[in-house]
DNA sequence: ACGCTACTGCGACTGAGTCGCATCGCACAA
DNA sequence: TTGTGCGATGCGACTCAGTCGCAGTAGCGT
């Protein structure tokens, strides 16, 4: 439950919301980001891009709207659209809907998501796992792959195991 | 009433339809399978996996049913569903809805399927392009990865080229 | 502070996907 | 071949994710 409260962020963020300062971070870097594209930087605004680093997972546009009860739905539809187009936020296609999550971090982690089709968790690996294929499809001249934007779905060990 | 009239291989296939035999023969083997397995075969899957074997491309439930006039939109979506719970078919999430293709081929040539995020269309890659990626993780311990249940994203080479 | 215009809220609308139930017909046995 | 049981289908209403146009609001440069 993120509930950004009617305080949002107001003008200084001086003070530390509840959650960690790398989520704040991230928003703030992805704030300045927006702003230097040229996009205005709003109150849903912010609150999206705040629920965005809350979740650690990725979260669809419907379950940020769930946890902004006072950004419209449509706004959060509008918002998460905008901000995979800028290159902000990643999209995923999953079976409950688009998913998103912050591409900008301020540490410039990068990793994958796999989906397990047994238990629908997400699990995160290492953002080098495609490299391979990347370059050969690439050399290949077949395919420009981004593992980012590209879901993939197997087992994870837990389920793998109890086959 | 499903009024599949005649032309749906009635017992031999020697009317060459319009698709291939390569296609005939799928479905043959697929509607063997179906049987196998204790599944029913009736005259609305033979149709579904006819539409599936006809499509080059990965299939929506929705693009099936309009492509089956004759088959009730209901029935099309707990088919393919079922297919892709029985293996005979395998399901991919793309944007436009879950789509399904043949996963039972005679030839067993295996291939996969990647998604262009600019023009939105399907290309066809290399059945081993993620081995490596596959090998590297389970040796890993990391993740079982399905390369075949795997969406793929990324730019067509026609789409990277006018960039 | 002012004005332009991008962004938001709103609510109706669309269309994909689901569900319960009555009926049908496949598969197997006699 | 006919009979029978139960799984599959047709049907149509229902749900709900996602979209759209419009009027009002508020961010940002001046």
């Amino acid at each position: 439950m993120v509930h950004v409260h009617g305080t949002l962020t107001h003008g200084k963020d001086s003070h530390a919301e509840l959650h960690d300062h790398a989520s704040a971070d991230a928003v703030t870097s992805a704030l300045a980001l927006l702003h230097e594209l040229g996009e205005r930087v709003t109150a849903p605004r912010r609150a999206v891009l705040d629920a965005l680093a809350a979740e650690h997972a990725h979260a669809t546009a419907e379950q940020l709207a769930a946890a902004l009860p006072d950004v419209h739905r449509a706004t959060v539809y509008r918002t998460v659209e905008r901000l995979a187009e800028l290159g902000i936020a990643t999209s995923m296609h999953t079976g409950g809907g688009t998913a998103y999550h912050l591409a900008v971090t301020p540490t410039g982690h990068e990793h994958l998501h796999a989906r397990c089709r047994a238990c629908d968790r997400i699990v995160v690996l290492p953002a080098d796992s495609l490299q391979t294929a990347v370059e050969r499809l690439g050399r290949a001249r077949l395919f420009r792959l981004e593992p980012d934007h590209s879901e993939l779905v197997g087992l994870c060990e837990d389920c793998a195991s109890t086959d």
